[in-house]
DNA sequence: TATTGTTATACTCTATAACTATA
DNA sequence: TATAGTTATAGAGTATAACAATA
């Protein structure tokens, strides 16, 4: 079990980054981008915390989502020292289109099974246990390395 | 589902890794100790290309391995270029130490299911699609990164 | 001329810790 | 004194290609 999660798994983050790469952007980017959609007005560093990335990667990220015009660095209303991020239209264009590569990768892992069996499937795997405690739902370990 | 098998994947991949640290190995050695397990006088080359290993990583591993005792290079009987790659009996008990290690991750990652939803679990992770295609089975697509 | 194993080199990635400007 | 963001730097890891010995 562990192997074949860990092979599928392997192969599904390979699939999303050949898949985004036309777009120029990683799967981290991604994750970004989609926390960015909902939270409005938080500083990095507070967005870095909650997906577990170290500050010294967010700016890194960070500058590539600006050079590209996906998001943009404004000043925090109460604290100078600090960036407010704020996703812009190309912003929300470029999520959209990285969300529809995400969802091919989806149907295509799942494209042998009907509508009962992912369910079922997706009940299983939520009762394996994750041997990494203490991430938060939503939040892929893999960001913190 | 993608979203979660790679979480999980990744998860498991790190139990591994913490697990086997204190035998002094890597996920990559353990694969490389149980393929000569069952592969008597192949050359490193020839191992090399059934686990996808470049040849440069492969001089890497086996020279850790070979530091450690686990397995020996002997000189090929027909071609005075190759070597030979030989498991030790210290390399059997490294392997099975890991194997034991590898089982209790699964055990851990499994604890909450029966053998019977265990047995269903596996079958439907069989059927999905996995993204990478020409992987052989058992051989895991990140050994040749 | 091609192949086995090895080494060298350049490149990328990461991780720690310094630094600045604010608080 | 502590914190937000940034930069510097050193270390690890990776990938390409060169290399010597042999086929």
């Amino acid at each position: 079990m562990a192997f074949v999660v860990s092979k599928l798994g392997y192969s599904v983050s390979q699939a999303l980054a050949d898949g985004l790469r036309p777009l120029g952007i990683e799967p981290p980017h991604l994750g970004l981008l989609r926390i960015l959609q909902s939270t409005a007005g938080e500083s990095q560093r507070a967005i870095g915390d909650s997906l577990d990335i170290a500050p010294n990667r967010m700016v890194t990220l960070v500058d590539q989502l600006e050079a590209i015009g996906a998001l943009e660095r404004r000043r925090h209303p109460s604290d100078r020292r600090a960036w407010t991020l704020m996703l812009t239209p190309d912003g929300s264009d470029l999520l959209a289109q990285a969300m529809t590569i995400a969802f091919a990768v989806e149907d295509q892992l799942c494209r042998n099974l009907d509508p009962a069996e992912r369910k079922q499937l997706l009940e299983l795997l939520g009762r394996l246990h994750d041997p990494i405690g203490g991430v938060p739902a939503g939040v892929h370990p893999g960001l913190s390395r």
